[in-house]
DNA sequence: TTGTTATATTCGATTTTTTGAATGTATCGC
DNA sequence: GCGATACATTCAAAAAATCGAATATAACAA
């Protein structure tokens, strides 16, 4: 067992903080919670251009806080480790929230098919439009 | 209640990740742990410039992540929250860390004064030098 | 095969963060 | 008061992250 400096193990303890420590990473986390995302679902929800969360996406998926799994054309992204959502929640309540207000914020919904407007247009009320 | 824009929520909720996620700000928490540590100690642990450590304290100070108290000339740095711990804890793990290692890294003194060669020299025994 | 949709990647410019150098301030001892 | 020590702050250059535009790929449908 090879004594590292401290630097070094602190720059790998570093390293998922970094990834998840953005607003924008958050917020798509946030948003994929316990369930599943497509990236067309985040592109609805967040209001943000596709290849822009692609980018976020990747950088998460390279740091090994995201999976993702095909399914026909469209890719569905999960949390790797439910232990992130814990560590988002600590920080929210260092930031002062309340550990309630977080949780309205989590998507709690386990393996449905995506609801937004392209992948499921019919579970949208076509009046509603 | 107003309905925030949840990328606003989300940057409130980066706030304290974005102050930890430094390979350097995260050894400095380590070192100081369930203690406290004065400048001259970290300079000491670190071998850093004592204004270079300066400015990454002075950054977790503005984040609300340390808190500072004056004894004379020293002034002494501790966690604000403990759960800040917990936090890099969490973090170390998905990065591929065990428990143990982590638990190795961080101080657990408390309220000792500060060891580090200048504030007490008579500590260490002049032949280990 | 061709077109369309869903998503990924590359490339630069802009903005932010990091880090070193220099300097400022507070406390102690004399 | 003066000098020394412990620590803080400012400033600017270098390094890195952000984000937009353009382009690429993969799957499906016709």
């Amino acid at each position: 067992m090879k004594k590292q400096p401290i630097l070094q193990i602190s720059k790998q303890i570093a390293s998922p903080l970094n990834a998840i420590a953005s607003p924008q990473r958050i917020a798509i986390l946030l948003l994929i919670g316990k369930g599943e995302a497509c990236v067309c679902h985040l592109e609805a929800s967040l209001g943000w251009r596709q290849a822009y969360i692609s980018q976020h996406l990747m950088a998460l998926r390279k740091a090994d806080i995201l999976q993702d799994r095909r399914e026909g054309r469209y890719i569905f992204y999960s949390l790797k480790y439910a232990s992130i959502l814990d560590l988002i929640i600590a920080s929210a309540t260092l930031s002062g929230l309340s550990a309630e207000t977080v949780s309205t914020l989590i998507n709690t919904q386990v393996k449905l098919s995506c609801e937004c407007p392209q992948c499921a247009p019919a579970l949208v009320p076509a009046e509603s439009l």
